[in-house]
DNA sequence: TCTACTTGCTGCATCGATTGTGCAGATGTT
DNA sequence: AACATCTGCACAATCGATGCAGCAAGTAGA
């Protein structure tokens, strides 16, 4: 039932078509013109092939050309609407240009990252693009051993051009907003303004925090160590923290910038066991957006990474001749809440 | 500044370890006992492709063995909460077998689906998997053709062993769950219960479809076409859908079996327009799972379907002996709504 | 008619790793 | 001592596609 045929080469073609191997290679590819083969041959290949069924072994032509029409990525995880955006569009980019992507997930470990980019390179890939590298340093080593080609996404290296999101910029508003909204109600607010989640090793977190402390340093409010609760990603521990702050301080704080949206789960878990009224005297945002999220019952103040916009510019600068270090940003989006109090949602009835 | 050292290969370190490249292959594999290579000459050449910072051009083993230690899976899309765990685990289950997962996004297109799949051909992938097929006869005849082993998930095929969700299950208690609850208050259900969003030609679609007619015939109350609202997935045209049905009905109907995430974000575009006491009378279902779709702020019922359960079946298929052409099933699992109206998050206060 | 050039194609080496075959030298057997 | 066996390695063919160098025929120019 199941027939096993060997696919076809460019020798069976040959043998088929009675020219010689070369000839049906040439044929086959873009620039039979160059090497003067004439039309009517070519048509002739063209149309054996096709009966055939006949495709181009990558392997063998990549071994031959050292260049693999594959292009590399890795990113911490799939599983993640930041990420998996950016493989969206990565694909896509790539299809455009006739690459093949190949998208690996580290899972953040340094470990598991060289030697994902040391498999990419085995394959010979002609270009890797690394989102939020755990090692840069690392990273570039082994491709400069290789001569390959790579750009650092969201997470910059010292070795290669480098295209990051403006987290600085983004969280910066992000907290002006939280500030203003705050103060909104008219009454001084009663207490101070908290950052939780993510990790303050990682390179996007310390410029969110720095972005956070800049802005209520110039509102006259310094921040103390105890606001910064870099928890991590996971939910659980979001949901610990939160519960624990809510406990040290006797209510939910005035403010609260939450880092990622894992974290965010984490802290909805928590805020979902109080009453919507002890909501109505803080103010919620999120670093990164999901839809779903910005249709809670009270209004959270959300920011948007361009995943695309991250993408197209990397592989801008890894097109570009020359491939200068540089570094570039790019602009997140602030959205603002969809539901608020007073919103049909809200159940004034 | 960049250093374009060419690549070392087996050649290089048996001119430095002063072996043959025979002697050299053999030692840096696995069969070097078979080999009969001594284990000292062993140490040595290890010891100098370490130093040479060696790794295998794996163009050169894969054309040599017609294997390339690849996998290829194909998905509809990257950017989707099921779509992408598939990816996590299929990628975490690769890797534990030594081998390199590559996964190409479809976008549901017939075309680019046939295009990825002769791509991963050319590359000659050990394995393919092939998730949400929209044209699944015309990828077994190519697999058939390059004698590549495949398995369809989540969308069954005829050629090939198959795993998919229990959507006629999964839809079959979600639908009871939806009238259980509907009538939980006592007083006579006003009007039908209805389905929106998905595509009635897509296979799981119309095994949700068939089992929500099946749940409401058995309840006496037989399904009318309109009930059926087989919209698509974009969130637009669920919310105009909603919109459109509300209007009709005068009300929301006291039932919505909602087909997919990004249909349920459309219909709650609409559902944040309406007074929350409007959603009183409602219960809503979703099929797939989103954490913070959990939290909203009227119960909703979800189904979260096994994304690596399905991946491992998968995978157990493809690799069992005998490759059987049957059809595998695995479970979704109900989630209860994490939110009530009396909960502390819905403001009783 | 003889050289010069073009056209259309073929031959062959090459990319790097794998593997069947074979060949010395060492060791064991009677 | 003569023979069998084993150990440790080298040689060379092979996978399929590519591209340089070159060759025979045809055409043009003088």
């Amino acid at each position: 039932m199941i027939r096993a045929t060997r696919k076809s080469t460019i020798y069976d073609i040959a043998r088929l078509s009675g020219a010689s191997p070369s000839t049906v290679s040439a044929a086959l590819g873009e620039n039979w013109r160059k090497r003067r083969i004439a039309e009517a041959t070519v048509e002739t290949i063209r149309r054996i092939a096709t009966e055939q069924g006949y495709s181009t072994n990558m392997q063998a032509r990549g071994l031959r050309k050292a260049r693999s029409g594959l292009v590399g990525m890795v990113i911490p995880l799939h599983d993640n609407r930041f990420f998996s955006s950016m493989s969206q569009s990565f694909e896509a980019l790539a299809r455009d240009r006739g690459q093949v992507p190949v998208i690996a997930s580290s899972m953040r470990d340094p470990t598991e990252e060289r030697r994902i980019v040391e498999t990419l390179i085995s394959y010979a890939v002609d270009y890797l693009f690394i989102a939020g590298a755990t090692d840069p340093e690392a990273v570039t080593a082994m491709c400069r051993a290789a001569d390959l080609r790579h750009v650092f996404v969201d997470l910059p290296g010292r070795g290669a051009p480098s295209v990051v999101s403006d987290n600085y910029k983004g969280a910066y508003d992000l907290t002006q907003r939280l500030l203003a909204d705050r103060t909104i109600s008219g009454q001084t607010p009663r207490d101070r303004i908290y950052f939780i989640g993510g990790d303050d090793t990682d390179y996007a977190s310390a410029c969110r925090i720095a972005a956070f402390r800049d802005v209520l340093a110039n509102a006259g409010q310094p921040v103390l160590p105890e606001q910064i609760i870099a928890c991590g990603y996971a939910p659980r521990s979001a949901t610990r923290e939160i519960a624990a702050l809510c406990d040290r301080l006797g209510s939910l704080p005035s403010g609260v910038f939450v880092n990622s949206l894992t974290a965010f789960e984490g802290v909805l878990g928590h805020l979902s066991s109080l009453p919507l009224e002890s909501l109505r005297n803080s103010v919620i945002g999120c670093y990164d957006y999901d839809p779903f999220a910005a249709y809670l019952q009270f209004p959270v103040h959300m920011v948007r990474q361009d995943a695309h916009g991250l993408i197209r510019e990397a592989y801008r600068m890894i097109e570009e001749d020359p491939y200068d270090l540089v570094l570039t940003m790019v602009e997140p989006e602030q959205i603002a809440p969809r539901t608020y109090y007073d919103s049909p949602f809200s159940d004034r009835g």
